[in-house]
DNA sequence: TCCACTATTAAGACTAGGTCCTAATAGTAA
DNA sequence: TTACTATTAGGACCTAGTCTTAATAGTGGA
């Protein structure tokens, strides 16, 4: 039998969800219904077009642009970027990222964050950590947020310098100095 | 006076390459000539259609966001280890620890298997990074196996200082000085 | 069984942003 | 002037839609 209209249009929202580039044609051919049937379901889903959807993924990531690093690529949340200024990001400590044994953050994870901010704040194609000095200032626990900020502090022809503090509840835990290559001079 | 054919090209090539939602009826009103023009041009530089172009862009985002990369539990396999003294892990890069870009493996992994080695050796209940002076001396490229080999340097009351070397190949790719804090006193 | 109602399908006009093809015109160098 | 490139114009066609009107199918209730 059949789906019934309700039914059908879960999964369609769903399967538009998990793969934005299918045409009305193709679900219609999917769901044995007509095209005109789609459009109405994507009439009272409020779901765009294929060429909009398109445009919203592309959107996505080229809305002010990651150069170095694609942002979805970026450990935590970027919530604010502004490149070769500063960059803020936020990673919420889950099980996969705490000790077992003692429920405090693994410090890579920590790093992780500040670090791939401090590629990502970097304007320029090729970004890649020298040096770094970091501190761990105090653990971070599961279930806490850890909100990185990272700073473009200096330049010199080959190297950015970016520093990065993440805070939980303004609490410092982490503290960073990153010496970066660029691919550019400056 | 108007530009001339070869300097517009060079212009609409660039143009698309950093706005490449732009139309070509646009990009016919830019440089002041007609629409068949500008498709010219794009036909003679290869250059797809506008609607390709952003499928282009979408498509790369999709795949990059489809491939999450959460750092495993497992970073590097441990071949050695005595503690309080040594120890020494293998990691081989693949596709999930590089820049999708240039196919250079992102600092915080080569960290990730640094530091869990530095806390793997230390003969205690707890250990957690206090501090540490790192620095990447080679880019290490997808294929290659890193070595990390941990020894323990130093011991005062409450800390323990550990220099981890990795390795491709007996080059060396990056080096660090890890101080950890201990549970117990020594 | 008929009526009301929803669901579905169909058809037509129009859109953006093109492709592909043919043909006319402008500008310039030998 | 001739030859050539560069530019412009126009028309037919395409995809993947929109928006509108209208016809039909299917189902539940009195």
């Amino acid at each position: 039998m059949k789906l019934k209209k309700k039914d059908r249009q879960e999964q369609l929202t769903q399967m538009i969800e998990e793969t934005p580039f299918i045409t009305d044609e193709e679900l219609a051919n999917k769901f044995g219904v007509s095209i005109q049937t789609i459009r109405l379901d994507r009439l009272e889903l409020s779901i765009p077009e294929l060429r909009e959807r398109i445009k919203n993924v592309a959107n996505k990531n080229w809305n002010e642009t990651v150069r170095a690093l694609p942002i979805d690529e970026v450990i935590g949340e970027v919530v604010n970027l502004e490149l070769d200024n500063l960059a803020i990001s936020i990673l919420d400590i889950h099980e996969e990222h705490v000790f077992s044994r003692n429920q405090i953050a693994r410090g890579h994870h920590l790093f992780a964050q500040a670090n791939s901010l401090a590629v990502a704040v970097i304007n320029d194609e090729l970004a890649l950590t020298a040096n770094a000095e970091i501190s761990f200032t105090r653990p971070v626990k599961l279930g806490e947020r850890v909100v990185a900020k990272a700073s473009v502090v200096g330049n010199d022809q080959k190297r950015t310098i970016i520093e990065v503090k993440s805070f939980v509840n303004n609490e410092i835990v982490f503290e960073g100095k990153f010496y970066m290559y660029r691919n550019t001079d400056k």
